[in-house]
DNA sequence: TTCCAGGTTA
DNA sequence: TAACCTGGAA
C-alpha cells in the first residue's frame, strides 16, 4: 500500500494539473442530471471526440428527461445514428420512462438505486452520483482502473464494490469536499486519456510522475 | 488490412 | 464470457 503522503501527493499534483490541461467539455459545464446521464450514455464505449458531434444537437431535439420519455423509439434511434451500440439508445429512453414514472422525474442520486435503471452498470451509476450531485464516489472506467493500477499498483477490478484495498486506497484519494471529488474525478479521466494512455503512456510529460510508482518502467518511457 | 478499446447485458 | 459498433492505431 503507498503511503498516505504519497497519495496526497498524487492528489494535489493532479488537480494543478487539471487546472491548466483539463478539457473544457460541455458536459463538464453543467451539474444537470439528465445532461450528465446523456454524456455518459453517449460516452461508454466512445471517445470524446465523436460525442462531441452528438450530444448538443441530442440535447436540443431532447432537451429534458420528459420529452425523451416522450419520444418514439425510432426517433431516438435515430438520433443515435452512426454512434453504435444502439441498445443504449433504446434503453436511454426507457431510463427516462422510468425516471419520469417511478422516481417523480428526479433522476436518483445513488448509485445503489441508479445501477438498477436500465442501461446504468456499476461506473454509469457513480459516474452520475459524482459529476451530478457532487458525490464522494468513484467512476471506474478502464481510464481510472489504469491509472490507479499504474500509480499505486492495486488490481484493475471493476466492480460496484469495491476489494478492501482499493478502497482504502481510493478512500485516501478522495477529498471531503463534493467539488474537489468532482474535479478529481474528471482529472483523472484527463490523465487517463491524455497522458496515461493505454499504449504509449506520456511518462515524462505525466504532472503526478513522482509519486508513481511505475516511475523507471521499461516500455513506459 | 488487421487489431484494439470500451460499459452493459444476456 | 461473448456480443454489441465504430474510429483510430499498428
Amino acid at each position: 500500500m503507498p503511503a498516505q503522503a504519497n497519495v496526497l501527493a498524487f492528489r494535489r499534483r493532479l488537480l494543478r494539473w487539471f487546472r491548466r490541461h483539463g478539457r473544457p467539455l460541455p458536459w463538464r459545464a453543467t451539474r444537470d442530471p439528465y445532461r450528465v446521464l446523456v454524456a455518459e450514455f453517449m460516452l461508454q464505449q466512445t471517445q470524446v471526440p465523436r460525442v462531441l458531434q452528438y450530444y448538443e444537437r441530442f440535447l436540443r431535439q431532447y432537451p429534458s428527461l420528459e420529452t425523451l420519455a416522450r419520444a418514439a423509439p425510432g426517433t431516438v434511434r435515430e438520433a443515435w445514428d452512426g454512434l453504435g451500440y444502439y441498445a443504449r439508445a433504446r434503453n436511454l429512453r426507457r431510463l427516462a420512462q422510468g425516471i419520469v414514472k417511478h422516481h417523480d422525474g428526479q433522476v436518483p442520486a445513488d448509485p445503489d438505486v441508479l445501477v438498477r435503471l436500465p442501461g446504468v452498470g456499476p461506473y454509469t451509476a457513480a459516474a452520475v452520483a459524482t459529476f451530478a450531485y457532487e458525490h464522494r464516489v468513484i467512476p471506474v472506467d478502464t481510464n481510472i482502473a489504469r491509472v490507479l493500477h499504474r500509480a499505486f499498483g492495486v488490481s484493475r477490478t471493476r466492480t460496484r464494490h469495491l476489494p478492501g484495498r482499493v478502497a482504502r486506497l481510493v478512500d485516501g484519494l478522495l477529498p471531503h469536499d463534493g467539488k474537489t471529488t468532482w474535479a478529481l474525478n474528471q482529472a483523472l479521466m484527463d490523465l487517463g486519456a491524455m497522458v496515461c494512455t493505454a499504449r504509449k503512456p506520456r511518462c515524462r510529460e505525466c504532472p503526478v510522475r513522482n509519486a508513481c510508482m511505475r516511475k523507471g518502467v521499461r516500455g513506459e518511457e
